[in-house]
DNA sequence: CAGTGAGCGAGCTTCCGCTTGACTT
């Protein structure tokens, strides 16, 4: 028997919370959402005002049942998921799901897991707001409508196994424009002046706050400087603030991290999320940026300790963001006196960056003197060079976390030096001057945490599930985190040293990119497609238009089924139209060109297996056909050249033949490789698939072979399918396309050809990729074998699950 | 790691938000 049960979401708040409350609290957790939709296609019945059917979630029935036992013998059960409009859904779904009635049933909320907190909230409790849990049933119910009907039309006129949503198609949308936008952009170049001058040993740089268009009025600008003499006229010194970010949210966290130490988005909410349940960390997926009071006094006194008294400026923070709900904390440490969180070195590196940015934004304000010093050129009264410097008076929360930037070009580098001293009227003596040619550059392109910040700041998605999107969209296969090589641009330096002017073409790279986001063809196409005949659910507004919406409804001022009804009734309009569309019309065809030796026409396409290019056209008369060759990585339908594709015709080409069997070579998805009778050979860098001979060829085979020889530790002439082979990893059985391991206590040498074949039968056939012909073949070995591999304990859970049933 | 690019039709896919593990390499 116990008196009181409280529900929360989170598990690690359970065990928290319950060491506030005492003895007569049990504290549980509904691990999130008990309840959904069901995953079929009649979850709602729209004609009858959208009556949604719900089911507790297959792995939330034990959960369920756990909790309906609790609630039983409870004299008072406490719901007291987060503060929220999902926390109000997931305490009405438990009442539901429990059967509880409302005499013993108390909703309470808090925003900050401290013992006041949770002491204050059980003294104030109140009802469900069932205006609040319906604004969430229409986000969900909208979300599943735009869903399940816009992802069927995309399989049908597009390709199967696609998506479409509310979120991740403005997602994918960000990024296809953005990368269109680099296409077309035309680098401007201009040049900039700078100087350096030599004052009592130490170097003065200086620069022409003026650009210049062309070479020619650069260089004119030089030739007036020869002979010229260079006097400080003006110096100004200007006192600067500088003030501390707030503590993280999930998506600052999630760009701190992608920044600083490189972590992908879901990198970083794991790392996260060990922190959190080791109790080091508050809460990681929140969009708050406020602190308690208690964690406000605990950074205090660290502050105090470690850097004194000055160093401390308690703040607290004000969300921009309409869209927050700020149902937690910002993310901070539980305990400030704590810089050592983990052994784990990334668990700790991620700790270090929460526990300084935590405690910066509670110190005081970094004091800079910022000096301009103004030189006039003797020759040119009415151009000006200008130096700054800065001189740090007072640290402030410098001493401690420094924020970095999206843009982290070296060339506007915001640090800067101390000026040598300097006084009005004092000439100072040229070193050199230069000229330097600088190009402007386009937009960069998103990389997976600056994606989040933008969805964040359109308001887009929720912070639990910003990382499960950016993989969604990469799983989808509509965006592509890859890494390029630059390219390289010739740049023109002209000098002026001793009066005399040179000029120097240099080169640079541009271009290069680490980790970025790329939009697939595919995402082309869909994009373009939900553009033109889904503008209204694609539009970036729409998000934040529906969530007006879903505020009204959750303020009693709208019927959730009036809002649904009215959305509906364009949209499926719309969807109905969509059938006509003819296939065609979307693949995203493209005529690039014409062949200058056949003079037929080359197009680019989106075929079934990808992008490719096409030569001539099929001639029913003639019997022509046309060529066809894929497009390689890094080629896009969109601006792939007629150069590049007639370069793809010219592979794959036959070389030779050895052995009876024709060698060819082209390029696969892994780089060039020779073919020969069905097996494969990389191309090493230093042969060209165009080029390579068939000697080239052949003695590449025969390397392989004798490489291949070389770590073969058995065959059997019996199954030639069946070897035993030294690798990277130890030794281990191939058995066709298997790879076994070999088990501990066995002499590889000893193996016999039966023993081989009875290890390869124990193993899980590896996951193919959606071929559905194995399907067929395999379900019942497959599940054997998984069955005896998993062991005895998932094999018991799930016997007591079904006997349940 | 290739080749494929016509069409038919079986039976599949899909949303967003809340939460953790349980898997494998």
């Amino acid at each position: 028997m116990i008196k009181n049960l409280v529900i929360v979401e989170s598990p690690a708040k359970a065990k928290t919370i319950e060491g506030y409350l005492g003895k007569d609290f049990v504290v549980k957790s509904s691990f999130g959402h008990v309840r959904d939709l069901p995953k079929d296609n009649n979850a709602i019945d729209i004609e009858h005002g959208f009556k949604p059917t719900y089911v507790v979630s297959s792995d939330k029935r034990e959960v369920v049942a756990q909790l309906k036992k609790l609630a039983k013998e409870a004299e008072i059960v406490w719901l007291a998921s987060d503060d929220d409009r999902e926390g109000e859904a997931i305490s009405w779904h438990l009442t539901e799901a429990l059967n509880l009635n409302d005499q013993k049933t108390r909703r309470i909320v808090f925003r900050e897991i401290t013992k006041n907190a949770i002491i204050n909230a059980i003294s104030t409790p109140r009802g469900i707001d069932m205006d609040l849990v319906n604004a969430q049933q229409a986000r969900r119910i909208l979300d599943r409508i735009v869903g399940f009907e816009l992802s069927p039309v995309l399989w049908k006129k597009i390709k199967t196994g696609l998506s479409a949503g509310r979120v991740q198609s403005v997602a994918v949308r960000l990024v296809v424009e953005r990368e269109r936008e680099i296409d077309r952009f035309n680098a401007e170049a201009s040049f900039k002046i700078t100087a350096q001058f030599d004052v009592q040993g130490k170097t003065l740089e200086a620069e022409l706050p003026a650009r210049f268009k062309t070479e020619d009025e650069a260089q004119t600008f030089l030739q007036k400087c020869v002979g010229a003499s260079y006097t400080i006229e003006n110096l100004e010194k200007k006192p600067l603030k500088r003030t501390p970010a707030p503590p993280f949210t999930t998506s600052t966290l999630q760009q701190e991290a992608s920044r600083k130490l490189y972590f992908s988005v879901a990198q970083t909410m794991s790392i996260a999320q060990r922190l959190y349940e080791s109790g080091k960390i508050s809460y990681m997926r929140t969009d708050s940026l406020n602190l308690s009071d208690e964690a406000i006094q605990g950074a205090t006194k660290e502050i105090q300790r470690s850097f004194g008294e000055s160093f401390v400026k308690q703040r607290r923070f004000k969300t921009k963001s309409a869209s927050a709900q700020e149902a937690h904390e910002a993310i901070r440490p539980t305990d400030f006196s704590q810089m050592v969180a983990s052994s784990d070195r990334n668990e700790q590196r991620l700790y270090e960056l929460i526990w300084k940015r935590a405690i910066a934004s509670q110190m005081a304000d970094a004091e800079i003197e910022k000096t301009t010093a103004t030189i006039g050129i003797s020759t040119q009264a009415d151009q000006k060079l200008q130096a700054t410097g800065e001189v740090i008076k007072f640290e402030g929360f410098l001493k401690v976390y420094i924020e970095s930037r999206d843009d982290e070009d070296s060339a506007d580098e915001d640090v800067k030096g101390m000026l040598p001293p300097l006084s009005i009227g004092q000439e100072v003596s040229l070193r050199q001057m230069l000229a330097t040619q600088r190009y402007t550059r386009p937009a960069a392109r998103y990389t997976e945490a600056s994606l989040v910040k933008k969805l964040e700041e359109m308001g887009i998605g929720r912070p639990s599930t910003y990382a499960p999107t950016i993989s969604t969209i990469q799983k989808r296969g509509y965006v592509e985190k890859d890494s390029r090589d630059g390219k390289e641009r010739p740049y023109q330096v002209l000098t002026l040293k001793n009066d005399q002017i040179s000029s120097q073409q240099k080169t640079e790279i541009t271009g290069a990119e680490k980790a970025k986001l790329f939009p697939t063809d595919m995402a082309m196409v869909v994009n373009d497609f939900l553009v033109e005949h889904f503008p209204n659910v694609i539009d970036y507004s729409f998000t934040a238009r529906v969530e007006a919406e879903f505020d009204e409804i959750a303020h009693g001022q709208k019927e959730w089924e009036d809002m649904l009804d009215q959305f509906y009734k364009k949209f499926h309009q719309r969807i109905e139209s969509s059938e006509s569309i003819s296939r065609a019309d979307v693949s995203g065809a493209r005529e690039i060109g014409t062949d200058p030796a056949t003079s037929k026409t080359v197009l680019a396409k989106l075929g079934r297996f990808g992008p490719y290019v096409q030569l001539g056209e099929e001639n029913t008369e003639t019997g022509e056909k046309p060529l066809y060759a894929s497009l390689r990585k890094g080629q896009f339908l969109e601006t792939i050249t007629l150069e590049d594709a007639l370069e793809l015709f010219k592979l794959p080409r036959v070389v030779g033949t050895y052995e009876d069997k024709e060698m060819t070579a082209a390029i696969g998805r892994f780089g060039p490789y020779i073919r020969h009778n069905s097996k494969f050979y990389s191309l090493p860098k230093t042969l060209d698939p165009l080029q390579v001979t068939a000697q080239e060829a052949v003695n590449l085979i025969e390397a392989k072979r004798k490489a291949d020889a070389e770590k073969t530790i058995k065959t059997f002439s019996e199954n030639e399918e069946v070897q035993v082979l030294n690798g990277r990893y130890g030794p281990y059985i191939v058995v066709g396309k298997k790879n076994v391991k070999i088990p501990k206590g066995k002499e590889p040498q000893d193996l016999t050809l039966q023993e081989c074949l009875d290890l390869a039968e124990a193993t899980p056939e590896k996951k193919g990729r959606g071929g559905f012909k194995k399907k067929e073949a395999s379900p019942t070995a497959a599940k054997k074998t998984t069955k005896a591999k998993a062991g005895t304990k998932k094999a018991a859970t799930k016997s007591k699950s079904s006997t349940k049933k």
